[in-house]
RNA sequence: CGGAGUGUAGCGCAGCUUGGUAGCGUAUCUGGUUUGGGACCAGGUGGUCGAAGGUUCAAAUCCUUUCACUCCGACCA
């Protein structure tokens, strides 16, 4: 295609309230447009890049047998009543009523319907497994949208879902689907790692979340230095360990005046942070608990509220009506339960609060003390991985993708079930698997960027190839080059842009280096004289000479 | 929803304290000179100053209300 019959809207400036990179640099490159918050326009190259994402994702889908399907976006209530969705999904569902009063919302996800779809149709075991797919929009009302279209209200997504007579057949599936997503992920040139995720109330440990790596991330997760083993931060289960240490120390209490934080305390008396115990309180429907964990570890309010349901840290007040003095409580003597994470049972000779204003005790020692011992803290970077082999290291990521076993939660309250063998009706076992096809662009620019702008991977660039004849309109010898070579390019089915504006060179090689594409053949004067094309890879900073004869061959050698 | 901030030309901003007929850069249009790294000269287009109400002879500027957007927290592909 030619820039003079193409929407490409760059601009020098970013907006003021792109924030990340990818943000900017997507409004840059003119590839989205912003109509209100949360919501975004695709313009032409936006939407070039969405389809090559998508093409890449329908391969792979339809390889693994999944089946595309195409379902509303409007879902009647029904449909979430009878999951108890309706009611369980807060604000983020956008609810509405038609003419007629009836309830209606806009699909944040498709369970309901994929579900109602296999109930009406899949009668017998003998169809079984199925799956199905859809690429399609979705729309979450986000208390806070942000970042451009990496959290957006209203997102395009890769949806699927699977159908299984038992776990066995499902455990299959989720494994063939978790092959495709990291092909997909390898095709669109990212760099990705699959990690544990939580597999909340649901059960099962079966649960992926795919991650771009990059900085600006949302997520945390952590991986070993030494194996396979990675998961979310927030998710990285510790068992119980086995104390390396004996108890020496005579335990003994010491002014600590005014030191009411671990680094306080340990400044202080000229210790490490997780030579400390720190003790929380938490209010919990089952009234107040006291939490010991290291002093350099953080509480996990997920593995918490897994533990204790609804909780909150316990106010100032709270604490002084139960008799405790904040920034100097212990374990000794304490009045209501206490739960020590298993990193913090198994500390020797510790510093932590002696329950006295401005005491802390040195030395401490569990002896004599009745605890429970449970898993509360969030990972830290060099904890030994789960799995024994190697440290844990941390880094942040762009969740892209997510595989779920979701057992009967949709199957069983919406009847999805099947004939089985033996004549009787039998639930079926479901998967959900998911990719944020928008996201996925952001992600891609996050990670592909330099100081010009966008570094596009060859499989999602929106063209392969960018043709800048230098006087396209003044020198009748480089139009015709340029236009032989577009041709001779167009033919061999490469994606190819001539910029045949009347733009000087420094504004056509900055506009081809922000849109990010790939290749890039420069054509002026100097070289229909001596018969070359001038070839530069967007990632490589040389340039590099070919003879014009050759210079499909050598294109075409390049894109591969 | 809690906390912080911003709304003036497509984009980036000044003007507001101390009211007096709307300004800069960039983009865009016309003409000319340039032509391998966002050029230069001249001329032009484009704004109910987020909206409503109020004070005033006079409001972008002061007051009240309201809306939108952005940032920090809980949520998620």
């Amino acid at each position: 295609m030619k820039t003079t019959q193409l929407l490409i809207p760059t601009q020098k400036e970013a907006p003021n309230d792109a924030q990340i990179i990818s943000h900017q640099l997507m409004i840059r490159a003119g590839l989205i447009s912003k109509l209100a918050s949360g919501l975004y326009s695709y313009l032409p190259m936006g939407v070039r890049i969405l389809k090559k994402v998508e093409a890449i994702i329908r391969e792979e889908m339809d390889r693994v047998g999944s089946q595309e399907v195409l379902m509303p976006v409007t879902q009647p209530a029904e449909l979430w009543q009878e999951s108890g969705r309706w009611d369980e999904y807060g604000p983020e569902l956008l609810r509405f009523n038609d003419r007629h009063g009836r309830e209606f919302c806009m699909g944040p996800t498709h369970e309901e319907v994929i579900t109602n779809l296999a109930a009406q149709y899949i009668r017998s075991y003998k169809q079984l497994p199925m799956s199905f797919y859809q690429v399609q929009t979705k729309f979450r009302d986000e208390i806070r949208p942000r970042f451009g279209v990496m959290r957006s209200r209203e997102f395009i997504m890769k949806d699927a879902y699977s159908f299984h007579l038992d776990q066995d057949s499902l455990q299959q599936t989720y494994d063939l689907m978790h092959q495709a997503y990291c092909n997909i992920f390898d095709r669109l040139g990212l760099d990705y790692r699959p990690v544990l995720a939580d597999s909340g109330s649901i059960g099962g440990d079966a649960s992926h979340e795919f991650h771009v790596l990059a900085d600006s991330g949302e997520d945390a997760i952590c991986f070993s230095d030494e194996s396979d083993y990675a998961a979310n931060v927030e998710k990285v289960a510790f068992s119980k360990q086995k104390a390396t240490c004996t108890a020496q120390a005579v335990e003994e209490s010491v002014l600590t005046k005014k030191k009411t934080s671990i680094e306080q305390v340990a400044d202080f008396l000229n210790v490490n942070q997780s030579e400390c115990l720190k003790t929380l309180i938490i209010k919990t429907d089952k009234g107040f608990k006291a939490l010991a964990l290291r002093g350099d570890h953080e509480l996990n309010e997920i593995k918490a509220h897994n533990l204790f349901g609804e909780f909150e840290l316990a106010t100032d007040d709270e604490i002084k009506s139960l008799g405790l003095k904040k920034g100097f409580i212990g374990i000794k003597e304490l009045d209501i339960e206490l739960v020590v994470d298993y990193s913090a049972s198994v500390m020797c000779d510790f510093v932590c609060g002696a329950n006295e204003w401005d005491q802390h005790l040195i030395g401490a020692n569990w002896q004599g003390v009745e605890f429970d011992e449970a898993d509360l803290r969030n990972a830290v970077e060099g904890d030994t991985s789960p799995d024994g082999m190697g440290k844990l290291v941390i880094k942040r990521g762009i969740e892209v993708g997510h595989i779920f076993q979701l057992g009967d939660k949709y199957s069983k309250s919406m009847k999805a079930n099947v004939i089985g063998e033996s004549g009787k009706a039998v639930v079926t076992t479901m998967g959900c698997y998911g990719i944020g096809v928008t996201r996925v662009i952001a992600a891609a620019i996050e990670q592909n960027y330099d100081d010009r702008g966008i570094i596009f991977p060859q499989s999602i660039a929106p063209f392969q190839l960018v043709i800048v004849p230098i006087n396209y309109n003044k020198s009748t010898r480089v139009k015709a080059l340029a236009d032989d070579l577009y041709q001779q390019c167009s033919k061999a089915g490469i994606e190819v842009l001539l910029d045949d504006r009347k733009e000087r060179a420094g504004i056509m090689f900055a506009d081809s280096e922000l849109l990010g594409i790939p290749h890039r053949m420069v054509l002026s004067d100097t070289h229909a004289d001596n018969g070359n094309v001038e070839y530069k890879a967007r990632n490589n900073p040389d340039k590099i000479e070919v003879r014009f004869e050759e210079a499909l061959s050598f294109i075409q050698g390049r894109i591969g």
